[in-house]
DNA sequence: TTAATGTATATTGTATACAAAAAGCAATTT
DNA sequence: AAATTGCTTTTTGTATACAATATACATTAA
């Protein structure tokens, strides 16, 4: 008995919530771009809310970094420059890396198992073309990774910082010249992890990151040629 | 000429940052306790504002891990457990190793003047053993180094790890038998970044994380004790 | 034409009002 | 005595109203 109440209380979620929800994917995919005022009422009557959780979802971007505040003038998208992007690799490397060394040692009997699921999801993914499906794989295999580390704090600070990157996937997932590397990539941290292989697993995630950086800087430089 | 009105401009600040400021003062401090619900008419009739730029500081409290929220119940502050102590230690542990890393690279000479003189205010401070000047000369030790990471998302993010060890700092500093090691420690990271030493300031920025975390796990169990 | 000024409009900042849910408590029942 | 029910109070969630500021545009003067 009780499910549906039950299903109806997991289901309640704050407008604040749903509202911020709805803007960082706006944001992440590009639909609301770089330097793209948010405006309160406009926000406001296109979600069907009153400003109020408009505001404070806006107050929760703020923090995430995705979007910044001018005094008296409001909240704009954020704008992606090279800095910024260099800024959020020069940490993501060294926290990938403290997740993957945790994830080796502290990974349990089931998560290898998702951890082996996942990758070969992503493996179908790649091989069907289709792009939001290999976005979304990709995001399940890292999950995996971070949750093993048993630390939440970090868990949520590499989601944070590969966020920043999201903005840029689809550029990077849409070049399919790429897709058997990164397939082979999510195999090696696999490998690594489960056989518990930690200079193997290390490396390979360093190699993620480090192709991830070429792609997502090369992506900035076109788009800035290309508003030049 | 326009001095006062530049003044006034800069002085600014929207009464949700105001609230925000004062209130994680507060939780920092240990004025407001663990587990202590933050109501907000409460909280507005106190600081004599209006619920709403409360509640947009509390989203951002949110954020920042300082307080939990529990829908339709509103904000606590965040319980410090020896696990969530951990889980930022573990974190804290690389980035500020990061940190010391790149302020050894990117230091100006500037910089390096303003670190050996917020070296020697720190041992000033420590001679006369006013806690609030140890602890305010400590800060801003450290601030010249994420500064001069010249990686502004990695400063925040290593602030925000040092904000939660904030909340036991207090215990920390009044230990005075603590204080000759804590001059010397950084002593020594000054002299590893000012002479471009890598290896010896993070020796000795790692000996300085060891030694907070010794001490705030135990002021953890001491706290847990005396509740028991 | 350019710069400056004034006015109207749009937008944010803040306060308040109303609705919905949770918490506390007393009366009642078992 | 313990549990349950219904009522009252408190508190959050959301919407709206009002005030202060910034922006845009037209008008005027140099």
């Amino acid at each position: 008995m009780g499910s549906i109440f039950q299903q109806d209380m997991d289901e309640y979620l704050p407008l604040r919530d749903v509202v911020f929800k709805t803007l960082r994917q706006g944001i992440l995919t590009g639909e609301l771009k770089p330097g793209e005022r948010l405006m309160e009422i406009h926000l406001a009557n296109k979600l069907g809310v009153s400003r109020t959780p408009i505001r404070e979802a806006i107050r929760k971007l703020e923090l995430e970094g995705l979007v910044t505040m001018i005094p008296r003038r409001g909240a704009e998208v954020a704008q992606i420059t090279e800095k910024s992007m260099k800024d959020v690799l020069e940490v993501r490397k060294v926290l990938d890396n403290l997740s993957v060394e945790l994830a080796c040692e502290r990974i349990t009997e089931e998560e290898k198992e998702q951890l082996q699921n996942a990758c070969m999801d992503f493996e179908d993914a790649v091989k069907t073309g289709d792009f939001s499906m290999i976005a979304k794989t990709d995001v399940a295999f890292h999950d995996i990774i971070v949750a093993a580390t048993r630390n939440i704090r970090l868990s949520q600070m590499v989601n944070n910082l590969a966020e920043q990157m999201y903005r840029y996937r689809f550029e990077y997932i849409k070049d399919s010249t790429q897709h058997n590397r990164l397939v082979q990539e999510h195999k090696e941290i696999c490998d690594g992890i489960i056989s518990g292989d930690k200079e193997k697993a290390l490396a390979a995630i360093e190699a993620h990151i480090d192709n991830q950086e070429i792609a997502v800087l090369n992506q900035i430089r076109i788009d800035r040629e290309k508003r030049a």
